[in-house]
DNA sequence: CTAATATAGTTCGTGTTATGAACAGTACGT
DNA sequence: ACGTACTGTTCATAACACGAACTATATTAG
C-alpha cells in the first residue's frame, strides 16, 4: 500500500516531452491562459486589475444586483462586496438601492466606469481579433457555435 | 471637453441586450472563464488552489528552473517565490540547486506532488472533454489547429 | 585577470483577491 | 404574525501578485 505523506524527495520525470502535438483539451487550457493574460495586460493599460475590468465589462449593458453579479463572475458574495467596494472607492461604480426590492443594491457604472469599461472591453476584443488572425466567415461561425455549446454545457452542469 | 473625474452618479445603460448572439471574441472570453472555473473546481477537489495546480501541471514533464517557470506561468519572480514556498511547505515540490549553474533552483515534484498533479491534470482534461461533448475528428483537429495558431500568435506578440 | 554587467532567486512592504462564518435587514408564504 | 429564504455586509484569515532592494553566481569586456 502507498502512503500519502512522502519524504521530500525530488521525483524524476518519465519523459521530457517537448511542446509539439498537444491535445485539444490542453490547448483549451493554454488558450484560457492566453486570454487571461490579454485581459490582464489591457486592464493594466487602463489602470485596472483584471477583476475590476471583468466587473466593469459585466455592467456595460446595465445595472446588475450583487447576487446576479456574483453568479456572473463566480464569486462568493463577500468577495464581491470587496471588489465592488474598491471599484466604488475608485469612482468606477455606484451602489443604488432598488426601489422594488429594498434588499438589493443595483450596481451601475459611473460615466468614468463606463468609459474605462468600454475601452477595456474594446481593447480586449481587438487584441483577441489580432490573435485570431485571418479566419473566414464559415470557420468563425463554426468556432463560435462550438464555444457557445461548451459554455452552455458548463452552464447546464452547474444545475 | 470632457473631464476625467466625474461625480459619482449612475449612468443608465444604452440597451440591456440579452445573452443571445455573442461574437467570437466575447465567446473566447467566456470560454476562458469557464476553463478557469473548471480548473478551480477540480483543484479544490484535490485540496489545491488553482495556481498551485497550474504549478504542478507545469512540472509533470520534469524539473524546471524558477525563471522558466515564471515565464510559463506569467509571474514575476517574487510572486513565484511565494507560490513555490507554499507548495514546498505542503510537500508537493522540492528546490534543488542546479549542478551546472549554481544560481538556479530546479523545482521538481515530490511523489505526492506528482500524484496530485497528474490527478488534477487528468480531472481537468476529463471535465473539458465532457464540455466539448461529441465532436468528430475533423472538427477536433481543426479546432486544435486554430487554437494552437492563436497561442503561437500570442507567443510571437510577446517577442 | 579584474571590472562591469547580466542573470537567478529571495526578502520585504503593500495592496488585491477570495473565502466562510456570523450577522442584519427585507420579502414572502402560510 | 411566524418561519423561512434571500440580499448584502463585516470580520478574520489566507493566498496571490507586484516592485524595489538585495545577495550570489555567471558572463563579458578590457
Amino acid at each position: 500500500m502507498t502512503h500519502t505523506t512522502e519524504s521530500a524527495r525530488a521525483v524524476t520525470a518519465p519523459g521530457p516531452r517537448l511542446t509539439d502535438e498537444i491535445g485539444l483539451e490542453t490547448a483549451l487550457v493554454r488558450l484560457s491562459h492566453v486570454v487571461q493574460r490579454v485581459f490582464g495586460e489591457v486592464s493594466r493599460d487602463h489602470d485596472l486589475t483584471a477583476q475590476q475590468a471583468q466587473l466593469l465589462c459585466r455592467l456595460v449593458d446595465g445595472p446588475v444586483g450583487m447576487a446576479d453579479l456574483g453568479r456572473m463572475l463566480d464569486l462568493e458574495k463577500s468577495s464581491l462586496t470587496g471588489l465592488v467596494d474598491r471599484a466604488e472607492k475608485r469612482g468606477l461604480v455606484v451602489r443604488t438601492r432598488s426601489n422594488t426590492d429594498r434588499r438589493v443594491y443595483q450596481i451601475s457604472l459611473t460615466s468614468d466606469g463606463l468609459q474605462v469599461g468600454t475601452a477595456t472591453h474594446d481593447g480586449v476584443i481587438a487584441r483577441l481579433g489580432e490573435l485570431l488572425g485571418d479566419i473566414d466567415e464559415p470557420e468563425r461561425e463554426q468556432l463560435t457555435a462550438r464555444i457557445t455549446r461548451m459554455i452552455a454545457a458548463a452552464e447546464d452542469h452547474r444545475r
